[in-house]
RNA sequence: GGGCCGCUAGCUCAAUGGUAGAGCAUCUGACUCUUAAUCAGUUGGUUCUAGGUUCGAGUCCUAGGCGGCUCACCA
């Protein structure tokens, strides 16, 4: 739609389709129906192709691109080798989970918040595992700021960017441990309140909870380390559940108050997180207060508002106490002071803390990109050479979906030399995340079929910025994320000129379906057993059943397949009713009787056109129906330039062609260019049905080589207009005048004091003030 | 709990601070052996609530309600 409305805008544009077909879903399908991954997902992209071309979609196929074909990711191990090489891709050891029965690893999204495998329903278990990952934290910065960039981007996905991101800043602080001369450095916001400390938390993972531990301790903490990491992560960070913790009878000084406090480990703090350690401050900090209460530690005020609290944590700024030198000081001017002061003391410094994690793209499983890397015991992870790529995925492999990857069990595919040293080494059995294949195709696109490099940089710079990317909500952290990540990190290579991949982002909703639900039961219905669909009743329970739009699914019976639709009313019908429905970026409701709505009215558009006769054409003008027509053309446009609004589009359409249906003369020459701008600025939305009615009203050429109707000022101007007459702001009627007088207030008071409605009301009363609005209103305050 | 969005006719959605509209559905009639299709007409509103600003508020401000999405022991 965009496409072609572009197209006929006069633009030049790239419009691409391709397949990001690596993934878990084909390996699974695999393992579970015996087919090869490869020919599972090339038989899945051909019907799907199919599909797509019904819809008149324009996509230009000589550009197609696929992650999983050799073509594709060799490119994306060269693109992973120029990573590697800029230090932005390192192993390192790291707690995943792993799946007991499966033999598997999961990426978190697959674990529920029960701990358990969303296949084998196993309880997952923490292992640690040496993983490859991607520096993206090194961006973090430059991904936050850069958001203010994207001004065509919808808030909701630059908040939700800017959460994941999670800057804060605070500072580091040191905690010297009593009776040693190490310390535990922690990371607060909160540094106003660091007088309010009493007692100092470890997650239970920190290194130093060894050390530190006393002999009488030991047993119980011991005990509760292993509880922990028994737990998921979902679980462990459950907002409602209680705070467990315990001390580990080693003690902190506070260095600014130089009281003793107590070390404790607990479940709520992070070992990811800032420096794994935080100061409780049960005063002014909500879970540091339930901690405290919950086994009574001491609670010491230190930063007061208007009222004094202390049935809760007081989180807000306010006024600082009991924090010797700096008492009376506003908190936000002592968040500096006390940093500035332990920075001159060393024992702290300013900090800026991410939320955002480095990206974990190590996959143990076969259908994937391999890692193009060679593991030698004297060279370490070498990289596979340039000429060498791509490393093709073996394909005689054995899928049990059991046991370790199916790569890692083919000898001969691991065994190789080591590019530098020639001894004996191991291939990478690892394979990429496919949010990897994700990351970039945008980049091929601009030059698809280049063997000799990844894209030329002539192309990719002469495209680049996508001008309107499409996508769903449920991209905007990870996709997005990593596709902006890519670029900033291969701008720096110098291989694009850009730093942002995407100017303007639309996220478009779903397609969601009727579903009949059991309400008791859970249960989906299918329509087709439901005796009467005014009244839905479960065939066997005759339980009322509630009926609610839920995204489209084979296992929720709601789904429309639309080749049935395309077979019945075509695809013009289907892409009508698509655009219309809803606003491109909600969700839209399926409606048979929407779909026959659209249907009516190209058919009415079929008739209008099919009965005009072009060869009797007079040359009479019709300016009222002429004016209609440019006000279409002037909606339409404005409807595609401010935010594409496709229903409103339409909605214009359906009142020219009303107009044309009303019109009196149907030979007129504006009737004629009625007819022709309706097709011109529907041709976008139904091009099928537009193109044949344009071939019949005599034109050779595709209408979709037309350019964009243009609106015509002057058939735009008015004879008259309608001036509104109002008294003390309530409309008591309006009157006709000549639209040369609209822009003179006077001359309008003088017409509408005339009016019957202003006679009527003004009579006896004084009028206080009168308010012209050019060509609109005149308002008689009393 | 934080953030974002929404609340307008039965439904889905419009409306630069200036007469609240469109499509669908409804209902009535015409045409028709009947159905479908088509045509003509018709109904429909406390714009979530309460305040405020304004000559004038669906629109701006404040508070609240309801719904959705999203994030969340992130120190």
């Amino acid at each position: 739609m965009i496409a072609r409305y572009r197209r006929m805008g006069g633009y030049r544009v790239l419009h691409p389709m391709g397949w990001d077909a690596f993934g878990l879903p084909a390996e699974n399908a695999a393992i579970d129906r015996g087919i090869h991954p490869q020919e599972w997902t090339l038989q899945n992209i051909a019907q799907m192709r199919e599909q797509l071309q019904q819809m008149g979609l324009s996509y230009d196929w000589e550009r197609e691109v696929t992650t999983c074909l050799p073509d594709y990711y060799r490119w994306t191990q060269w693109l992973f080798l120029e990573l590697f090489a800029m230090g932005l891709a390192y192993q390192k050891e790291a707690t995943v989970n792993w799946d007991p029965i499966d033999q598997t690893v999961l990426a978190n999204e697959q674990v529920d918040s029960e701990g358990r495998s969303w296949r084998s329903g196993a309880l997952v278990e923490k292992k640690k595992l040496r993983q490859w990952f991607l520096k993206i934290t090194d961006y973090a910065e430059r991904l936050l700021q850069d958001l203010d960039k994207l001004p065509h981007w919808p808030e909701k996905v630059k908040a939700m960017q800017t959460n994941w991101i999670g800057k804060s800043i605070g500072a580091e602080l040191n905690f010297p441990i009593v009776g040693s001369d190490q310390h535990i450095t922690v990371f607060t916001t909160r540094p106003d309140t660091v007088f309010g400390v009493t007692y100092v938390v470890l997650a239970p993972e920190h290194p130093l909870v060894a050390e530190l531990t006393t002999p009488d301790r030991l047993a119980e903490v011991t005990e509760f380390v292993k509880q922990v990491q028994q737990q998921s992560e979902t679980d462990r960070t459950a907002v409602d559940r209680p705070k467990q913790g315990t001390p580990i009878g080693a003690f902190v000084l506070n260095p600014f108050t130089n009281k003793e406090i107590p070390i404790w480990i607990a479940d709520y703090v992070l070992y990811e997180y800032g420096t794994g350690a935080v100061m409780g401050v049960p005063a002014h900090d909500v879970r540091d207060f339930a901690f405290a209460k919950q086994y009574n530690l001491p609670i010491v005020t230190v930063i007061v508002g208007e009222e004094e609290i202390t049935d809760r944590a007081y989180t807000e700024s306010g006024t600082l106490v009991n924090s010797g030198e700096f008492n009376g000081r506003p908190s936000e001017e002592a968040k500096s002071l006390i940093i500035q002061t332990a920075e001159e003391r060393k024992i702290g410094k300013r900090r800026v803390q991410y939320r955002l994690r480095d990206w974990l793209i190590s996959r143990q499983r076969y259908w994937g990109c391999p890692i193009p890397i060679i593991h030698c015991d004297d060279c370490g992870a070498v990289p596979v050479p340039a000429d060498q790529l791509p490393v093709k995925l073996p394909e005689n492999v054995e899928f049990t979906g059991r046991g370790p990857s199916p790569l890692a069990k083919l000898k001969e595919w691991i065994e190789v030399p080591c590019p530098q040293c020639g001894k004996p080494a191991r291939r990478e059995t690892d394979t990429m995340d496919t949010f990897m294949d994700s990351s970039w195709y945008f980049l091929r696109y601009t030059d698809a079929k280049n063997e000799a490099q990844v894209f030329d940089r002539s192309q990719v710079n002469d495209w680049m910025p996508v001008d309107q990317y499409v996508g769903g909500i449920e991209h905007a952290i990870l996709h997005l994320l990593y596709s902006r990540f890519f670029t900033k990190a291969l701008y720096d290579r110098g291989l694009v000129n850009c730093e942002e991949p995407f100017d303007r982002l639309l996220t478009q909703g779903m397609v969601q379906g009727l579903t009949y639900k059991n309400p008791i039961t859970g249960k989906f219905i299918p329509a087709h057993l439901i005796e009467n669909l005014q009244d839905p009743t479960d065939p066997d329970t005759k339980v009322k059943l509630v009926t609610v739009y839920e995204k489209m699914s084979k296992s929720k019976y709601n789904g429309v397949n639309p080749g049935d639709v395309i077979n019945k009313y075509g695809a013009d019908t289907v892409r009508m009713f698509t655009l219309f429905k809803a606003p491109p970026e909600k969700d839209l409701e399926w409606d048979d009787a929407d779909v026959e709505g659209q249907f009516r009215f190209l058919n009415r558009v079929w008739r209008l056109v099919t009965e005009f006769q072009p060869s009797a054409v007079t040359t009479t003008i019709d300016k009222n129906l002429r004016r209609i027509i440019h006000r279409a053309i002037q909606a339409v446009i404005e409807d595609f330039e401010e935010g594409y609004q496709f229903n409103t589009a339409i909605s214009e359409m359906m009142i020219l062609s009303n107009a044309l249906q009303d019109a009196t003369d149907k030979q007129s020459s504006t009737y004629k260019e009625g007819i022709e701008t309706l097709l011109l600025l529907l041709a976008p939305f139904a091009p099928h049905i537009t193109e044949e009615l344009w071939q019949m009203l005599g034109h050779d050429r595709s209408i979709h080589l037309e350019p964009l109707p243009v609106v015509d000022p002057s058939a735009l101007v008015v004879d008259e207009i309608t001036l509104v007459i109002q008294i003390n702001g309530k409309v008591r009627g309006n009157i006709i005048v000549p639209a040369k007088d609209g822009n003179d207030k006077a001359l309008l008071e003088d017409y509408a004091r005339k009016s019957e409605a202003a006679q009527r009301y003004l009579e006896g009363k004084t009028v206080k003030k009168v308010i012209a609005v050019p060509g609109k209103l005149v308002n008689f305050v009393l």
